[in-house]
RNA sequence: GGCCCCAUCGUCUAGUGGUUUAGGACACCGCCCUUUCACGGCGGCGACACGGGUUCGAAUCCCGUUGGGGUCACCA
C-alpha cells in the first residue's frame, strides 16, 4: 500500500516568483526538501514564471535567499551561491526559458487530436461565463472552437490568428490516488477543455507543470491542498501524454486564528485596521502621496508595494503580523525554529522522549530522517505566533550559548539595525550574555539591554519614588555606601560584582534586594533589568560610578 | 451555488477497535524559587461536534446531519 518510499525520490518546489515567499510555501518547500533528502533522493528548484507580468527576477533572487536562510537547500535549480546547478542535465530552471520543451509536447497532442486551438477572446469567454453565473450556473467551456471543421481550425492557427490551445478533457472519471487524502475522483464532466496554451505562446501552469515534472524526472508532489482540484487536470494530461503519474500528497492548509487562509494580503490588513482604530488620514511619511494612501485605505483589498506597507508601519509603530518568512527572519526568529515549528504544522513525528512527552522540538537533520507521507495530517492547522515565539525563546533561553546567541544577533544587527551594533561595538558579548535569557526573538534583544545604549539615564519617577527616596531616602543612603565598594572591584566582572555586593550585604545585615534595587534604579533609572553584575559589567566601571554621582547629586536633598 | 476536502482541550497534536478515569506542548490560572525582570520547579483548568448503525467492546469502522475550509481564470 505505500509506495511512498520507493527509491530514488525526485520532489521539487516551483514557486512563482511574485513575492516574497510566504510560510506556506516555506513548509511545502521544507517537506519536499525532507523527503528527498532523507532517502537519499534529489530535491529541486523550478521557477514557474510562465507570467509574464507578474513575474519578476527580484523576486525570484528573494526566493532563493529565504530558502537558503531556512536551510532548506536545493540540489538542483537556479544557482545561488553554493547551491543549485544542473548535474543530470534537466534544466533550465527557469519556465519561460523552456517555451520551446513546452511546444514540443503541445505539437503532440494537437497531432494526436487531444489538444484544439480555439479562438474566443477573453472578453467573450467572461461574457458567457458571466451569464452562466447569473443563470446559476457553473460555466464551462461550450467547446464552441470544435464546431470549426479541424482542417479550418489548424489553418487559421498556423497563419497566426490569435488564439488559445485547449485541452480536450477525458469522457472518463479521473481518480487521484494521493498519499494523504487517499483516492479522490471527479466525475466525467467534472473538467472542461482548459487551456493549456495562452495567446501570448505561454504555456499555462497545468501544462508546464506536467511537462517539467516528468522531463525532470520528478517521483514526488508534495504541495498544498489548494491545489487538490488542479490535479486532474494534471493526471489527465499525464495520461494523455503517455507520461508516468508521480505520488501525490496534499498537505493541509495553514491557517489564521481566525479560521481564513493565511495570505500576503493580512499585512496590509492588519495596518489598514490600525491606522482606521487611529484615524489616521495621512500617510505620516514621506513615501506615498495622500491620494494613494487614501485609496488603499478605502479598498479593503488592496495592497501597498510590500516596502511602502513595511515603510508605513513603522513610521505610525504597528508592527504587522509576521507572514512572509522574511517576516519572521526580520523579528528575529532563528531559521532551524521556523523550520521546526513548520513542519509541526500538519506533521509531527509520533515519537514520545523519555519522559512521555511528545517529541516536537527537533533538527532539520532529524526531520529529513523522520518525515514521511503516512504522518501527514489531513486536516487544517491555525498559525500560532505563542509557541512558535516559546520555541524560538526555548532555543535562546535554554538551548544556546552565550557566544552562540551573541553570533545569531550580530549577523541579526548588521541585517536589520546597524546603530544598535556600532554603540555596542565590543560590549556586544557582554550583552548578548545579560539578554539572551530575557529575549524570545532577536529583535527583543536591544530592548534589554537600552540602558547600556542611551548616554544619560531617564529616570522612572514611580521607581525612584519607591526604591531611592522612601523612607527618608533610605535607598539613597545604600548608594552613597556602596560607591566606594564599586570603585574596589577590581576584575569589573558579573560574578566578582555580585560576590562583592552580596559580601557587603551580609556584613550589614541587610537583604540583597536592599542593595541590588537601589543601584538598579541608579544605573538604569528603572527597577528591571538583567541581574544586577551583568547590569553593571555591561555599563562598565566608570559608566557606573558617573551615573551613582549623577543619581546622588539629582535626588539628595542638600 | 457546483465539485472536493476536513472534524480530539482555546491552539498544535498523541491516539490506527480493548493497555484511556483520552497523553503531551503552547496559552491561561495558582503555588514555590528569587536582588527586579526573565528562566526554572510543582500543581490546576480544559476536548473525542451531533445522531444513527457495525461490534462482546468505538475517539478509533460505516452512514447521515451540522459545522469549517478549499476551488471554480488566457494566475500559479
Amino acid at each position: 500500500m505505500d509506495n511512498t518510499t520507493a527509491l530514488p525520490a525526485i520532489t521539487r518546489f516551483a514557486p512563482s516568483p511574485t513575492g516574497h515567499l510566504h510560510v506556506g510555501g516555506a513548509r511545502t518547500a521544507l517537506f519536499c526538501w525532507a523527503f528527498a533528502k532523507g532517502r537519499g533522493g534529489r530535491f529541486l528548484l523550478r521557477i514557474e514564471d510562465t507570467d509574464q507580468k507578474r513575474s519578476s527576477e527580484d523576486a525570484a533572487r528573494g526566493i532563493l535567499e529565504d530558502l537558503a536562510w531556512l536551510g532548506v537547500h536545493w540540489d538542483e535549480g537556479p544557482g545561488h551561491g553554493k547551491l543549485g546547478g544542473d548535474p543530470r542535465g534537466v534544466g533550465p530552471f527557469h519556465q519561460a526559458d523552456r517555451v520551446d520543451v513546452y511546444n514540443a509536447a503541445l505539437a503532440e497532442l494537437i497531432e494526436r487530436g487531444r489538444a484544439y486551438p480555439a479562438f474566443e477572446t477573453a472578453e467573450e469567454l467572461e461574457a458567457k461565463r458571466k451569464a452562466a453565473q447569473d443563470a446559476n450556473q457553473t460555466y464551462r467551456y461550450d467547446r464552441a472552437a470544435l464546431d470549426i471543421p479541424e482542417e479550418e481550425r489548424l489553418s487559421r492557427m498556423l497563419a497566426g490568428e490569435p488564439h488559445v490551445v485547449r485541452f480536450l478533457a477525458p469522457d472518463h472519471d479521473v481518480v487521484v490516488a494521493d498519499s494523504v487524502l487517499g483516492e479522490v475522483r471527479f466525475a466525467a464532466g467534472e473538467l472542461d477543455d482548459f487551456v493549456i496554451r495562452k495567446a501570448d505562446g505561454f504555456p499555462t501552469y497545468h501544462f508546464a507543470v506536467v511537462v517539467d515534472d516528468e522531463a525532470m524526472g520528478v517521483t514526488h508532489v508534495l504541495r498544498g491542498q489548494e491545489h487538490l482540484q488542479n490535479t486532474p487536470r494534471h493526471v489527465a494530461l499525464q495520461q494523455a501524454l503517455g507520461y508516468r503519474t508521480p505520488v501525490f500528497a496534499h498537505l493541509p492548509l495553514i491557517f489564521n486564528p481566525d479560521n481564513s487562509k493565511m495570505s500576503k494580503r493580512d499585512k496590509d490588513k492588519a495596518v489598514r485596521a490600525f491606522c482606521i482604530e487611529h484615524k489616521l488620514t495621512a500617510p505620516a511619511w514621506g513615501g506615498i502621496d495622500t491620494a494613494t494612501f487614501e485609496a488603499w485605505l478605502r479598498d479593503k483589498r488592496s495592497q501597498l508595494p510590500t516596502d511602502d506597507l513595511r515603510a508605513l508601519a513603522e513610521a505610525i509603530g504597528f508592527v504587522p503580523p509576521e507572514i512572509d518568512v522574511e517576516d519572521f527572519r526580520r523579528s528575529g526568529y532563528l531559521p532551524h525554529v521556523l523550520c521546526n515549528y513548520l513542519a509541526l504544522l500538519g506533521w509531527n513525528p509520533g515519537e514520545k522522549n523519555d519522559d512521555g512527552t511528545n517529541v516536537e522540538r527537533f533538527t532539520m537533520e532529524y526531520l529529513a530522517d523522520k518525515f514521511d507521507l503516512p504522518r501527514i495530517g489531513k486536516s487544517a492547522s491555525k498559525f500560532d505566533r505563542e509557541k512558535l515565539m516559546a520555541f524560538n525563546a526555548d532555543e535562546i533561553q535554554n538551548r544556546m550559548t552565550d557566544a552562540a546567541f551573541a553570533e545569531a544577533w550580530r549577523a541579526w544587527l548588521e541585517r536589520y539595525d546597524r546603530a544598535t551594533l556600532s554603540t555596542l561595538g565590543e560590549r556586544l558579548p557582554i550583552a548578548a550574555a545579560a539578554a539572551r535569557q530575557r529575549t524570545r526573538i532577536l529583535r527583543e534583544a536591544a530592548a534589554v539591554v537600552r540602558f547600556a545604549l542611551v548616554g544619560e539615564v531617564k529616570f522612572d519617577e514611580k521607581a525612584v519614588e519607591k526604591v531611592l527616596l522612601k523612607n527618608g531616602g533610605e535607598g539613597l543612603a545604600v548608594l552613597r555606601d556602596l560607591a566606594p565598594l564599586i570603585e574596589t572591584v577590581e576584575h569589573f566582572e558579573a560574578g566578582a560584582i555580585e560576590a562583592a555586593i552580596q559580601h557587603w550585604c551580609e556584613h550589614k545585615g541587610l537583604g540583597m534586594g536592599k542593595a541590588a534595587q537601589p543601584l538598579r534604579v541608579a544605573v538604569t533609572g528603572g527597577t528591571v533589568s538583567p541581574g544586577l553584575g551583568q547590569t553593571l559589567e555591561l555599563l562598565g566601571k566608570a559608566s557606573v560610578l558617573a551615573r551613582l554621582e549623577r543619581c546622588l547629586n539629582v535626588f539628595v536633598v542638600h
